[in-house]
DNA sequence: GTCTATAGCCAGATAGAC
DNA sequence: GTCTATCTGGCTATAGAC
């Protein structure tokens, strides 16, 4: 491993953790187990450091939403297959639906640049076949933005509000994480029973 | 408005806005249109006037909450009101459920000293209800506590993750708000909808 | 490329006049 | 109680040796 990927690596965890405003750069620099200068060698500054992971982040998630979004599947079968990849998805990176969350909300000049980006989740062809298949009676009338809504809110919000939802429902990890696997199926039975006609 | 509320007003409207990291004293300073000395004099430090909008931002919301999951309602009555009044109340303070998530994941020794909190929202009654319902063949079978997931879900996700749902479906600040009015009442009808037996 | 040492700045906190 | 001025520490960033 570079000392480059050492530093983005360590980088990733501390900011995914802490934040952009938490972080430190000392932090990052433990981490990665090598000197704080380096890291302004590798990647100039804080901001371009944080840049990079974030759009690292971004470029992970979208491309693989965007292939569900995308296909020539039914609705049906996109909410499947999308609640089931982006979960197994982020049990791996369970800090990333927050990281991302948090970022965009603290800075809000961040979400036009990555409004423009080429990779941003894009919605609209799906948003586009639902009108279609309401207007064939496959799914019942409903606002096809809402129902994207709901499908993400169910998706995203136990990784997102991780701790709240631990202290709240009283879990361990381990419940928590029992819990998430089968959401990756339970979801899509749920959404799907309660809009197909 | 005495000068403590005034800090207080304008600590709670920085420290939403920025989390505990980003937030400056003197942002607040400026916010409350006092001296920064003030701070300082009325609170004495960062940490305490960030511990006492937290706890106030919570005692707000737990009550409500508690007091609907506590009644002597049906399940799906329950899930109606809360629902209703949760988005009332957030409309109110869009930056309330974000600020919340965002520093219980950031302070994990936080949500330890919230979990011991009287004042905490407290499910238990709620769950038992619904094992109970499940039984009495009312509610179709399900884990209790994926329900109550589904509930708080729906019902948070778009506000905690508002800057991030208005980019991916486009949408303004006005349609954002039609659709949370709209949630009121459609979030409780999908889901009591697809338990029910 | 990698380190040590340090510059320079900024934010939290305090001293002290009024 | 409210202000101005200032201290102190910590953090980003850089200079410069190796």
């Amino acid at each position: 491993m570079t000392t480059e990927e050492k530093i983005f690596n360590a980088a990733r965890i501390v900011f995914q953790k802490k934040g952009f405003a938490g972080a430190r750069m000392q932090e990052i620099a433990d981490e990665a187990g090598i000197n704080k200068a380096m890291l302004h060698y590798c990647f100039k500054n804080k901001q371009l450091l944080f840049e990079a992971v974030f759009m690292k982040a971004f470029s992970q998630l979208a491309p693989q939403i965007n292939a569900i979004f995308n296909s020539d599947e039914s609705v049906f079968e996109k909410i499947t297959r999308f609640t089931q990849s982006y979960i197994s998805f982020v049990i791996e990176n369970p800090y990333l639906p927050q990281f991302i969350i948090q970022e965009m909300n603290n800075n809000p000049e961040f979400v036009m640049s990555f409004l423009n980006h080429e990779n941003r989740p894009n919605p609209n062809a799906l948003i586009t076949q639902i009108e279609r298949e309401i207007a064939e009676g496959i799914i019942i009338p409903l606002h096809p933005k809402q129902l994207v809504m709901d499908i993400m809110s169910m998706t995203i919000f136990p990784f997102a509000a991780q701790m709240m939802v631990k202290g709240i429902l009283q879990l361990s990890d381990e419940e928590f994480k029992k819990m998430m696997e089968e959401r990756k199926t339970s979801i899509a039975n749920q959404i799907i029973n309660s809009i197909k006609r």
